[in-house]
DNA sequence: TATAATAAAGTCAGTAAAGGTCAAAAAGTG
DNA sequence: CACTTTTTGACCTTTACTGACTTTATTATA
């Protein structure tokens, strides 16, 4: 039930988390690798690695070209938003922000919602703020990676 | 008394209960395997594997596509298991399990694995055990549903 | 240095291979 | 007979794959 592009696609997420995020690879080669036509390739970056999804690919071409493959990992700025610690009201805020942008999905949205507010952990005040900023950087670190 | 209807369903469900609740099938192979038309497997997954009796379908198109059963017995027996407080130890079993069960995707299950650590909390114990709890349910209930 | 040859990657439209939809016909039921 | 459930098939939408042609960069050559 796998398509020869979901092989490949797996393929190269296997590369970019080896290689935190980064990745070179020549499309002729990869092609001949996988017995398929460079378009292929192409085929499987335009329908799997979508910004949207946080990737971005450049091509060059040229002889020596290949494609870089790049993946956007949760950057400096949302973790410095979030800090030591932070209130339930930033903290959606923030989510919410992050949604807009579409690096969350609906469902994506309502775990992190869920997973970070007082009503959850079943208190409130500094001490929730503290394990908020913790639950919520590790897994924005996951989401967005 | 026994339409092709409930034949097929008779044999889906047989095959969800040899495979742990998760399925996949090609709607084309197994109209021929029964010699009737594909959208009356179509017909049997609307009327027989229901969201509300805890199925889910989904259908892939396209080359190569496929349908995936999912069955979700689960619910109850979940919620017993965590209770009003469950170890770190005992969280990431039952996290592991519904994984392999395919309840879970990759990332749902680090996401659960993480939003429930004493390493994210920052702290252990029966209070963490109490929070884990708490976090866990809500979670598990977003993710399922 | 210009120019030509070569070696990449990109584009795009066409074909095929799935599953989905829906309404009509057929079969079953009370 | 009236009503419900099942079965069918023509048509639709989505996804996968391919290959001829284009664009761009590098390398060799006059």
């Amino acid at each position: 039930m796998s398509s020869m592009a979901d092989v490949i696609s797996v393929y190269l997420q296997g590369l970019l988390d080896e290689n935190q995020g980064q990745l070179e690879v020549s499309r002729k080669e990869l092609a001949e690798q996988f017995d398929c036509v460079p378009s292929q390739i192409t085929y499987v970056l335009q329908t799997r690695f979508l910004p949207r999804n946080g990737y971005h690919v450049v091509g060059i071409r040229g002889g020596g070209g290949y494609i870089r493959i790049s993946q956007r990992r949760m950057d400096a700025e949302v973790a410095q938003r979030i800090g030591e610690k932070i209130t339930e009201k930033s903290a959606h805020l923030l989510i919410d922000s992050l949604f807009k942008q579409q690096y969350l999905d609906l469902k994506e949205r309502q775990m992190l919602r869920t997973a970070v507010s007082d009503h959850t952990f079943g208190f409130g005040g500094e001490e929730a703020d503290v394990l908020r900023s913790r639950i919520l950087r590790s897994l924005l670190f996951i989401v967005l990676s």
